[in-house]
RNA sequence: GCGGGUGUAGCUCAGUCGGUUAGAGCGCCGGCCUGUCACGCCGGAGGUCGCGGGUUCGAGCCCCGUCACUCGCGCCA
């Protein structure tokens, strides 16, 4: 760690620090040693002053003895204040060992106490692991920082960043930097704009992904590039999602289909998961399991399952067509569906437990959530009467369903059985606890379709990414109904959580030419958007494609954390305002004016 | 833009049916204590109950509005 580490006591001392505060062993008992760091806590007995001192490797106890000059400073300061202390190692004896502290054997007894810096009265303390209100915790983000959790989640960031770029360079990608102030794109989420102070009017936009430039970089020439790249968009915030900016692990390759793609990346995100697991499992590498989007709609109801839940929802429409309940026949009957939710060995719970659920589904704005319960294969509840056992049995026994089984019921249009399916199928399984937390599942998601109905536009229009290539090409395009073709495009899924998408990228402009005149984009509209790139294809565009899973979302899964400002140094707070630095603000006249900037109060 | 939750001491929270002077723990300040490690003990300071309005003899509590934070929806090619 440092030059004298090896060399004794009666080496030079530095001026701060001859040991951090987790190095000190019984071994160094009798060495005159000097530590600095934060005054952690302090325990004050009267004739002796205890001090955990604190530094970014760990804890070592300190000692003042009755009537010391260091008791008396030490006394005097608060917690937090910045001490170097000079002492000499000591054994604790076997009574007074701390078995928590790696450096429990032993502690300091200051001898010479320097004060580098004192405390004022903290907003928010630092020692223990209480919860704290968001806005304190953000405006004071350096002291939050120093707390023990939220130091680690950062550390291991930084070591799950250093094992990707390894990792990559391994499966023999390069790195490459590209703009940070570029060209708006008039696709996908706001732009944050940067104006131009040359160019009056105009503006430059962060990048929302790098995805025109790792393009570019294929039809340079290069092979497998990858970056950690920041990402920029003025979007709302989630719990998982970041609001303005984050950061991907994005990454293109050259003269690839579908597979190569995934069985490039599967070695890494399994190998990299693996590696900070912690005794978790994880699915391994050439072993993700491939699930077509509309199957995933259909059995998980949604496009990013969690795979620990072993639940699977049914479409069983069919068996209300005329049936008895007449609600869910009447459904069926005008083109809607009914979907079902297992809610396995659920014969023991009381009538209020579904009926909480139905008051859930309510509260998530859906129209109700229905069920029938079963013990030992009697029915019960209002759906099961007015269907009849009988009925019930079969559909029952379609789902493969024990006797001891209730069921759920969503019903309504398409997209809103599906997205209540979905949904119900995740509450259900967290409230009978079938959910593993010491797995991680993974997951591709394929075939997206590559159009889909704009119902409001009244129009067919791209689906997902338009800059994917459909299944089947040029003739799929020219043959097939829009809607029935499907993109080469994936998702990652881990646990529930979209870690990416990606694709294989329409690289031939004649095929984009024809995509956009599907979705009602003329020749004339795309090369004005996106002349970079169509530019770019008609001299010679290698078949690429890729994925860029997010590097803010893959340290949530490693770290076991529920909100993604938990694994970033300095987020921002929901409304995309730093408290701490006081972003954004006002800027002066002069500089506006510089940049041809009016501001115009708004309503 | 919309919906849910929260808002009481620096921090975490309690506060009964609307009732007299709004409490506790941590922190802070003062004092005591020689083996603690979430040290302990005694004392003290500290409150626009988010803000505005209303109902009432009386509001932390009820009503209306508003603001802040947060979770979700929309949005996120």
């Amino acid at each position: 760690m440092t030059p004298q580490d090896s060399s004794g006591p009666h080496s030079i001392m530095h001026a701060f620090r001859t040991h951090h505060c987790a190095a000190l062993r019984a071994g160094n008992v009798g060495e005159t040693v000097r530590l600095s760091g934060w005054i952690h806590r302090k325990r004050d007995h009267g004739g002796v002053l205890f001090v955990d001192l604190r530094d970014h490797y760990g804890l070592t106890q300190i000692v003042a003895a009755a009537g010391s000059e260091a008791l008396a400073l030490l006394d005097s300061l608060r917690v937090e204040s910045v001490v170097t202390i000079t002492g000499e190692v000591v054994s604790r004896g076997t009574e007074a060992v701390n078995p928590k502290l790696a450096t429990g054997e032993i502690e300091v007894v200051a001898r010479e106490v320097s004060v580098q810096s004192s405390a004022a009265e903290l907003p928010m303390p630092v020692a223990g692991e209480a919860e704290y209100p968001e806005e304190i915790r953000l405006r004071y983000r350096y002291l939050d920082l120093r707390r023990e959790r939220l130091h680690r989640n950062i550390l291991l960031r930084s070591s799950v960043i250093a094992s990707i770029r390894r990792r990559m360079i391994e499966q023999g990608f390069t790195e490459f930097q590209t703009p940070i102030l570029t060209a708006s794109s008039p696709e996908g989420a706001r732009d944050y704009l940067v104006p131009s102070r040359v160019h009056p009017g105009k503006f430059y936009a962060l990048p929302q992904a790098p995805q025109m430039f790792k393009q570019l970089i294929m039809v340079a020439g290069f092979d497998r590039y990858f970056q950690i790249a920041p990402c920029f968009r003025d979007e709302d915030a989630r719990a998982d999602r970041s609001p303005g900016e984050f950061y991907q692990l994005d990454f293109e390759m050259s003269f690839v289909t579908q597979d190569d793609v995934f069985n490039a990346i599967e070695p890494v995100l399994a190998g990299l998961f693996e590696e900070f697991a912690d005794g978790r499992s994880v699915t391994r590498a050439g072993e993700f399991p491939r699930i077509p989007y509309r199957e995933a709609l259909l059995k998980y109801g949604s496009d990013k399952p969690d795979l620990r839940n072993p639940l699977i929802i049914s479409d069983v429409g069919e068996h209300f067509r005329g049936s008895g309940f007449g609600l869910f026949a009447r459904i069926v009957e005008g083109g809607g569906f009914v979907r079902a939710i297992p809610a396995p060995g659920t014969a023991g719970h009381s009538r209020k437990f579904f009926d909480d659920m139905n008051e859930w589904a309510r509260g998530e704005g859906f129209a109700g959530l229905g069920y029938a319960t079963r013990k030992s294969g009697e029915w019960g509840g209002p759906i099961a009467k007015n269907h009849g056992s009988e009925g019930m049995d079969r559909l029952a026994g379609a789902m493969g369903l024990g006797p001891d089984d209730g069921i759920f019921f969503a019903a309504g249009k398409e997209a809103e059985a599906a997205k209540l399916a979905g949904a119900a199928r995740t509450r259900v399984a967290q409230q009978l606890g079938l959910i593993d937390e010491n797995r991680f599942e993974f997951c591709w998601i394929v075939d997206f379709p590559m159009f889909e109905y704009d119902e409001e536009a009244k129009k067919v229009d791209f689906s997902h990414n338009p800059f994917s290539m459909p299944q089947g090409e040029l003739e799929a395009l020219e043959t097939k109904d829009p809607l029935d073709i499907l993109a080469w495009q994936y998702d990652i899924v881990c646990n529930g959580v979209e870690l990416s998408s990606g694709a294989i990228r329409n690289h031939r402009p004649d095929i984009m030419y024809k995509a956009f005149e599907i979705a009602g984009y003329s020749r004339e509209e795309v090369d004005t958007n996106f002349p970079g790139m169509i530019g770019a294809f008609k001299y010679g565009a290698p078949p690429h494609g890729g994925s860029a899973p997010g590097i803010d979302r893959i340290v949530m899964l490693l770290a076991g954390e529920p909100n993604i400002r938990e694994v970033v140094l300095f987020p921002m707070n929901q409304r995309a305002e730093d408290l701490m630095m006081n972003a954004p603000a006002p800027v002066t006249q002069r500089q506006l004016k510089e940049l041809s900037i009016r501001v115009v109060a708004d309503s």
